[in-house]
RNA sequence: GCGCCAGUAGCUCAGCUGGAUAGAGCAACGGACUUCUAAUCCGUAGGUCGCAGGUUCGAAUCCUGCCUGGCGUACCA
C-alpha cells in the first residue's frame, strides 16, 4: 500500500514533467517501483530515468536528477532520494510512514490482509476429484492442499469460493474394484475365487469384504451381479477419503457426481449441440469431436464404438454445467498426467459456446517419494503407496499442509519420508509458528510486568528507529499486497515463503533487541509493534489453514 | 517424432511479466542460553544459474537450437 503510495506519487511527478517539456508521455505505466535486493539501495526503487531514457534517447542519470529533484517534494512520504549504479532512482521512506502501520494493523484486527479485490466474483475450485478405488494417496494429498489452499487464499481477496469434488463411481475402474472386493469376500468365506488380473491389491479391499461378511454373511457368495460389492468398496471408501480431508480441514461444498450428467440426459445433450452446430461426425462406428477446429492436430473420439463415450464427453458436459451454474471463474487443479484432457475440454467448452477464457487450470506435477534415500513407485492397483493418513498420522496437520504449500505446482517435488517423519522438528512450519508463540510470550510478560494493553502513540514510535523494526514495519507493510499476488496467480508458495521471510526477521530481531526493558517509552512502542506482528502471524497462518499457537 | 513441465550451492527448493553484488533451508565448520521461549540467532565455507548462440544500456529471467529428466501424445480416466 505504500508502494501504491509511492507509484501514485511517482506518476504525479511523471505527469508534471511531460507538462514541463522535460519527456513525452511515451514512457508512461512502463516504469515500476520495485523492492531492491539490497540494504542501502532505499526502500524502493525505481527503472524510471531507465526506462524513459530508452524511450527518449536521453541520458538516464540526467533524467533521473529531474524525477528526483521532483520527489524530494513529496516530504510526507519521502524522507530521501539518491540516484545510483546506472540510473535508478531509490527512495527512502519517511520512517513515520512506517509507524503509522501499526495502529492501521491493530484496529483491523482479524481483517488485515483481507481485501475485496475479488469483488464477490463466483468461482469454483475444483480438486482432488479421485475417483472412490482406494484411499487418499500423497499426490492427491498434494492437489488436495494446493486446492484448499487456493480456496482459502481466494476467499482471503473477496471472492466467493465454492469448492468442489467431482468422481465417477461407474466405468471400468469402479468395476474391477467390486470384483477384486467380490474375489477377497470369497477368499475370506474360504471359497473358490479368481482375483482379477489388474485388481486393486490393497489391504484396505480386505477390510471392505469382512464388513461386507459381517452386515451379510455368506449370503452373496453366488451372487453374479458385482453392484453390491462395488457399492460397499465405494461406500467405506469414501468414508475414508471425507474423513482424510476432514482431518486436513478440508471441507467440500459439493461432491458431483459424473453418473448425474447421464441421469439427466445432458450428455445426450452436448452430442445433440456439438452435432447441430456441425462440430461432430461418425467414423469407424464411432463418434468424433471435431478438435481440429480449435487448433489441435487431431479429432478426438467422444463414443466409442462401443456405445461408451470417452471421459472428454462427460468432461464437456460437466464444464457446460459448471457455467450453467453461473461460476465467473472456473478454477481446476489437475495432476500432470491429465494434462492431455485440458485441450479437448477448452475445445469443448469453445465449441458450446462458452468463453474457455474463464477456465483456468493449475496442473501440477508428481511427487516422487523417497525412502531411504530411494524412490518409491507409486500405484494404487499394487498398493506400496504411502497414504495421506499414513502420513498425517506421523508428522500432524500443519506440516503436511505446510509442506505441499510451500513448493511451487508446476515442479516435480521430492517428498522424503524420513525427513518428513524422523526430523519433524526442522519442518519449517515450526519456525513461523515457534515465532508467533515468541510474540505471544513477550505479550504475557508484559502483561504480567503491569504494561496495560499496547496502545499506539505516534510520538512514542519514533523510538522505533533500528533498521531491524523498519526492516520489520516494511514487511508487515506488504502482508496485503502478498496474500493478493499469491491468489491471484493461483500461488500459495509465494504467500509462504513470505511468511517464513518475516518469521526470520522476526527471529533475529527478537535474538538483538529486547522489548521489554527499564526504558518504558521504548518498551512500549515497541510492544506496540509486537502486537501488530502478532497479528499479522496469525492472520497468516490461519490465512491458508494453519494452526497459530499461542506458545509451543 | 510432437506437446507441456522442469534442469540454479553437496541435498531440497525460491527467484523467471528483463534490473544493481543470484538467495533460503538442510548438511559441514566456528560461535551465542544467570536474558521476553535456543523449535532461535550470529558467522565461515559452498555457484561456468544444463550447453551454445541471439536480442540490449542490462539476461537465471526473453528468443532459437541442442542435451538430460518427468508427464502426456488411446475408441484408459
Amino acid at each position: 500500500m505504500i508502494r501504491s503510495q509511492l507509484k501514485k506519487a511517482l506518476d504525479d511527478c511523471f505527469d508534471q514533467g511531460v507538462a514541463e517539456g522535460l519527456w513525452t508521455a511515451a514512457a508512461a505505466e512502463k516504469f515500476t517501483v520495485e523492492l531492491p535486493k539490497h540494504e542501502g539501495q532505499g526502500d524502493f526503487s525505481t527503472n524510471f530515468a531507465l526506462v524513459l531514457a530508452g524511450i527518449e534517447k536521453k541520458n538516464p542519470r540526467e533524467l533521473a536528477q529531474a524525477i528526483a529533484k521532483k520527489l524530494t517534494n513529496h516530504t510526507e512520504l519521502i524522507d530521501d532520494v539518491e540516484i545510483a549504479g546506472p540510473g535508478f532512482v531509490n527512495v527512502f521512506i519517511n520512517p513515520e510512514v512506517w509507524h503509522r502501520l501499526i495502529p492501521e494493523i491493530i484496529n483491523k484486527g482479524a481483517a488485515f490482509g483481507k481485501s475485496d479485490i475479488g469483488c464477490g466474483r463466483k468461482v469454483m475450485v475444483e480438486f482432488v476429484s479421485a475417483n472412490p478405488t482406494g484411499p487418499l494417496s500423497i499426490g492427491h494429498g498434494r492437489q488436495a492442499i494446493l486446492g484448499d489452499s487456493i480456496a482459502r487464499l481466494l476467499e482471503a481477496t473477496g471472492h466467493d469460493v465454492y469448492r468442489e469434488y467431482y468422481y465417477n463411481d461407474a466405468g471400468r475402474q469402479m468395476r474391477v474394484l467390486g470384483e477384486s472386493t467380490r474375489a477377497r469376500y470369497l477368499e475370506l468365506l474360504g471359497e473358490e475365487f479368481t482375483f482379477p488380473e489388474d485388481g486393486y491389491q490393497g489391504e484396505y479391499i480386505v477390510d471392505i469384504s469382512r464388513s461386507l461378511i459381517d452386515e451379510k454373511g455368506d449370503s452373496l457368495k453366488d451372487h453374479a451381479d458385482v453392484t453390491p460389492f462395488k457399492e460397499q468398496a465405494e461406500r467405506h471408501i469414501f468414508k475414508d477419503i471425507s474423513s482424510t480431508l476432514e482431518r486436513m480441514g478440508i471441507i467440500f461444498d459439493n461432491f458431483y457426481n459424473e453418473h448425474s450428467l447421464y441421469e439427466k440426459g445432458l450428455i445426450d445433450d452436448v452430442v445433440a449441440e456439438l452435432r447441430a452446430k456441425g462440430y461432430v461426425y461418425e467414423q469407424d462406428d464411432a463418434v468424433w469431436f471435431k478438435t481440429t477446429a480449435f487448433g489441435q492436430e487431431q479429432d478426438r473420439v467422444i463414443i466409442k464404438s462401443s456405445g461408451e463415450p470417452t471421459y472428454r464427453l462427460p468432461d464437456m458436459a460437466y464444464h457446460r454445467e459448471k457455467f450453467r451454474r453461473n461460476f465467473d471463474w472456473l478454477v481446476n487443479i489437475l495432476g500432470s498426467d491429465h494434462i492431455a484432457t485440458v485441450p479437448d475440454v477448452l475445445a469443448g467448452v469453445k465449441a458450446l459456446g462458452y468463453d474457455p477464457d474463464k477456465v483456468t487450470v493449475v496442473l501440477h506435477q508428481f511427487v516422487t517419494l523417497t525412502r531411504d534415500g530411494k524412490q518409491v513407485k507409486m500405484s494404487t492397483r499394487k498398493a506400496n503407496f504411502v497414504t495421506v493418513d499414513e502420513l498425517l498420522d506421523e508428522v500432524g496437520v500443519d506440516p503436511v499442509r505446510f509442506f505441499f504449500m510451500m513448493r511451487k505446482a508446476d515442479s516435480q517435488m521430492e517428498f522424503d519420508l524420513e525427513l518428513a517423519t524422523k526430523k519433524s522438528q526442522d519442518n519449517p512450519v515450526y519456525y513461523v509458528q515457534y515465532g508467533h508463540a515468541r510474540l505471544c510470550a513477550i505479550l504475557r510478560q508484559a502483561a504480567e510486568k503491569g504494561f496495560a494493553e499496547p496502545k499506539f502513540d505516534l510520538a512514542e514510535s519514533v523510538l522505533l528507529k533500528e533498521p531491524e523494526e523498519l526492516r520489520l514495519l516494511k514487511a508487515m507493510s506488504t502482508f496485503p499486497s502478498s496474500i493478493e499476488g499469491s491468489a491471484l496467480e493461483l500461488a500459495p508458495h509465494k504467500f509462504i515463503f513470505y511468511l517464513m521471510e518475516l518469521a526470520g526477521q522476526l527471529h533475529s530481531y527478537y535474538n538483538k533487541h529486547k522489548v521489554i526493558t527499564d526504558d518504558i517509552p521504548l518498551s512500549r512502542a515497541r510492544l506496540c509493534m509486537i502486537k501488530a506482528l502478532q497479528v499479522v502471524l496469525k492472520n497468516g497462518l490461519e490465512m491458508v489453514g494453519l494452526t497459530a499457537p499461542t506458545s509451543m
